[in-house]
This record gives structure tokens, sequence and C-alpha cells, in this order.
DNA sequence: TGAAATGTTGGGGCG
DNA sequence: ACGCCCCAACATTTC
């Protein structure tokens, strides 16, 4: 048994250091084979998107690099998970499997099915927690039942405080020698023709290393007004390390561990935790209730009449809404994989309310194109600002897309950034064109319905709808 | 982490 | 000096 080799299945926590699973691997002493399988058997909607493969294939490369440094090797396999398991064990003549957990619902049933499948074949199957801080059924009110409001889940885990794992002695890994891999550059993950990822390497840098040095710009230069620099779109308020976090290149622990080292805890830090806190309230969620990416957690939304209307959801992806902020958020995401999180709150409040869309049309392209597209955080945000969703945005909470620009963009510093068209308009009228007269239209270069578009919907009506529409349930 | 409508207050202009 | 009105600023209610 001890100089049988392990295997190392990497999902979603590519990364080397505070590794639970990687840590309890080094410890058996036995051979690691750490493995990535590439498994598109996912259901519909769920593959994974575009943006993220782009985000993936590099931060596989990263892997790689850094068990190289160790003396290792990622073996890269593409196809059935059980098949490939199945392969691999006989291969290398390996006898166990370690894996850090997902969440998803499809992840959840296919690893019980895999741990059924492997266990009566006397493998030696063990899983661990890698990426939360607490695990989505552990949080529980007096009732015993999972928490609907935030407000009281944060507080229960802050309370419980979460449990760092702690790794006895970092021993040098040792590694399985050889086992035949796939090529990474076959697996065609990064876009060729048109290659939309241009805009993406010069925000991203996939990878452990790439989130230690988010982390760390983030700590020092603006973790200490973060929670006012958060709102405005305009300036590089945020971490940004949510893609790092969805694909386990960091984990929340982490996180955790690097603020309290800055002690005391001031408000920015502790409202900058309380946004890992309504990630695990998300994935919290997710667990409890795994249709949540498809149907209303509120049952009554389920006859809620939404619209069918390709042309104007076609104009909200390509950011041509004629509402510049709605824009600018959708051609950030757009160009870079990412999207400011006061501008997805807009954006996702007029698909719903403005265009009465179904949220699911927007979570669906969200997860296409964003790089950091996480089920649990999607499905909860998206029902969180349609109404339908647990602790939800009251069915009247509507933002304004002209006064959200004002608020919190009142330079029209991001307006013109993603939407250069507009640039030339004095700050007065950046965030609504349609109202600046002919000669600073003409003054600015911009001809509405033609260089810019004239607004999809008028912001007065289509409230009054949404109102009308939402009170009727 | 909403916006708009409605209500209240108080200062200042003015006859 | 006084009452009246206007309106900005703020508070409260409503959707």
């Amino acid at each position: 048994m001890k100089n049988l080799p392990l295997i190392l299945w990497f999902r979603q926590d590519l990364r080397l250091q505070h590794h639970p699973t990687f840590e309890a691997a080094k410890a058996t002493g036995q051979p690691i084979l750490p493995l990535y399988i590439l498994d598109d058997d996912t259901p519909a909607p769920w593959k994974m998107g575009a943006a993220q493969r782009w985000w993936l294939y590099h931060s596989l490369h990263a892997l790689n690099k850094d068990l190289q440094a160790q003396g290792g090797n990622l073996i890269l396999r593409r196809g059935s998970p059980s098949q490939i398991l199945k392969n691999v064990l006989k291969e290398s003549g390996a006898q166990s499997i370690y894996w850090s957990r997902c969440y998803e619902p499809f992840a959840i049933a296919r690893d019980t099915e895999l741990k059924k499948e492997f266990i009566e074949q006397g493998i030696n199957i063990k899983s661990f927690n890698a990426s939360l801080l607490f695990e989505p059924w552990e949080i529980k009110n007096q009732q015993g039942h999972p928490y609907k409001i935030f407000t009281q889940f944060w507080k229960k885990c802050l309370a419980q405080g979460p449990r760092f794992p702690t790794f006895a002695n970092t021993t040098s890994p040792q590694f399985y020698p050889h086992l035949e891999s796939e090529a990474l550059t076959t697996w065609r993950l990064t876009p060729t023709h048109p290659n939309w990822a241009q805009g993406f390497s010069e925000l991203w840098q996939p990878g452990e290393a790439g989130a230690h040095q988010k982390l760390e710009d983030f700590c020092t230069d603006r973790l200490t007004t973060y929670k006012e620099a958060r709102n405005h779109p305009g300036k590089h308020g945020t971490s940004r390390l949510s893609p790092h976090l969805h694909f386990g290149e960091i984990s929340p622990h982490q996180l955790w561990h690097r603020l309290h080292q800055l002690s005391p805890l001031n408000s920015s830090a502790e409202s900058y935790l309380s946004e890992i806190g309504w990630r695990e309230f998300c994935y919290h969620l997710l667990y409890a209730f795994p249709l949540l990416p498809e149907r209303p957690f509120q049952e009554k939304f389920t006859t809620f009449q939404w619209q069918t209307d390709d042309k104007a959801l076609r104009l909200w992806q390509q950011g041509k809404t004629g509402y510049p902020i709605v824009d600018a958020g959708m051609r950030e995401l757009w160009q870079t994989g990412w999207m400011h999180n006061r501008v997805r709150m807009i954006v996702a409040s007029f698909l719903t309310k403005h265009l009465l869309l179904p949220w699911q049309e927007g979570e669906k392209w969200f997860w296409n194109t964003l790089v950091d597209a996480d089920m649990a955080n999607n499905a909860a945000n998206w029902q969180w600002v349609a109404g339908c969703g647990a602790d939800a945005a009251p069915y009247f909470r509507i933002f304004n897309p002209i006064l959200q620009g004002e608020k919190f963009d009142p330079q029209g510093v991001y307006i013109r950034r993603w939407v250069p068209e507009l640039k030339s308009l004095s700050n007065t009228f950046i965030h609504k064109p349609w109202q600046a007269s002919q000669a600073e239209l003409h003054q600015a270069n911009v001809i509405l319905g033609e260089t810019y578009p004239l607004p999809l919907v008028n912001h007065e009506m289509a409230r009054g709808l949404a109102l009308e529409r939402y009170r009727q349930l």
C-alpha cells in the first residue's frame, strides 16, 4: 500500500498552498499522481463557459509549472471522470483517489456515484473541503433548518468562527514518475478567430501566483477604502479575486487569515469579509435548494409572466440599450470577462425589471462570459435581483440607471472608458445623452440612433409596467 | 445593496 | 414687526 500511487484529482482547487487535499496526500507518503479531467458531460446549459475555458487554460498551465517546480507533472485527460479514473487507476496501479469537494448539484450527484462505484471496487476515496469556510450543510438555524436571511446566516458563521485546517509539517511530496497526458493546447480552450480574449490578459494572471499578487495589491492599496470605493466602477476599488476564488487558486481561509493579520479589522475589512460571507450564503442556498439555477426560490414566481423578446435580449447582451451605465457594464463584461459588482446589479435590474426578461437568460449569459462564473453565486444573485430569491430585493426595488450612473460614476470615467462614442459629452448628459441639446450632441460627435442608440425603453414607463406586473403576484 | 411621492421644517424675500 | 408664500433640505411613506 505504502508505495502504491495516489491520484490527486484536481477540479476547482487549482493551487498547491493551503490545500487540505494535497496536504493529506503528501502526509500518506505515497507517490502522488496529479490529474485534471476536462469533464464536458455536464448537463446542457451548464457546460463550462467560454470565458472560463480561457481562464482554465492559463490556470492549468500555471498549476503544472508549480507542480514541476516540486518535481511533479499534471496529467491531463478529457472525457467522463468515471472512465478516466478507471483508466488511470489501471495504468498506475493506484488504489486511492483524493479530491476536494465541488458543490454544484450535478457535481455532487456525479461524485456520490463515483464514490459508491469505486468503494465497491475497494478503492480508497477521500474528499476534503478546500473552497469554503463552512460546509454548506453545516450552518443551521435554531430549528435545524437552513437560513434564508443573509444577516442571520453570517452572524451565526461569525459566532461559530471558521476552523482553519492546520498542516502539521509541510512535507515535500513524492510524485508518481510518469503517465501519458494529453497536450493542453489540443483542448482548444482559448479562442482563436476572433480572439475575443485579447483584452483578458492585460487584466488577469490566472493561477496561484496571480491570486496572491491580487490579494497583496488589494491589502496594500485598496482594503482601507474598500467600503466606499467599491461602489465606484470608474475606480479600481475591489479585490478582483472572484475568478481566483472560483477556481480555488486561493481559498477563503487564506483571505480570512490574511485580513486578520492586519488587525484590528476596520469596517472596510469587515464589509469585504461579508462579501465572502455572501459567497458562503450562496453555496448554502444552492445546497439546500439544488434547483436554484433553474427555478425561482419563491414558489409564487413560478407563474410570473416574463417577456419573450430576443431582439431586446441581444441588445442588452451587446451593450446597446441606450442607457450608458448598462451598456458600459455589458461591454466591460465582453471585453474583460468581468464586470464591476455595482454595475452587475444595475444591468441585472435592467434586464429583469425594465425589460421584464427572465433572469435565467441573464444567468446564462453571465455563465458564458464571466471568468468568475460560479453556479451558486450566479444563480443566487440573479434571483436576488429578480426578487424571487431568498432574502431577495423587494419587487419595487428598481434601479434607475441614470441616477445610479450619476451617483456612482459622477465624472463619467467608467462610461468614457467603455462607451467611448460618448466620451466628449459633458458630465451633465453623459448618463442621459437623449436629454442633451442638438448643439451639444453635435459638438460631441454623437448622433443618437446612429453612433449611439436611443434608449431601448423609457425609464418611467418601464418602471411603471414592472411595478404593475410584479404587484399582480 | 432604490426611487419616487409625499410630508415637514425653517430660512428668507416681500408686501 | 408680522404674516404669507416659496422652496430647498431633510424626513417619512409608499411602491
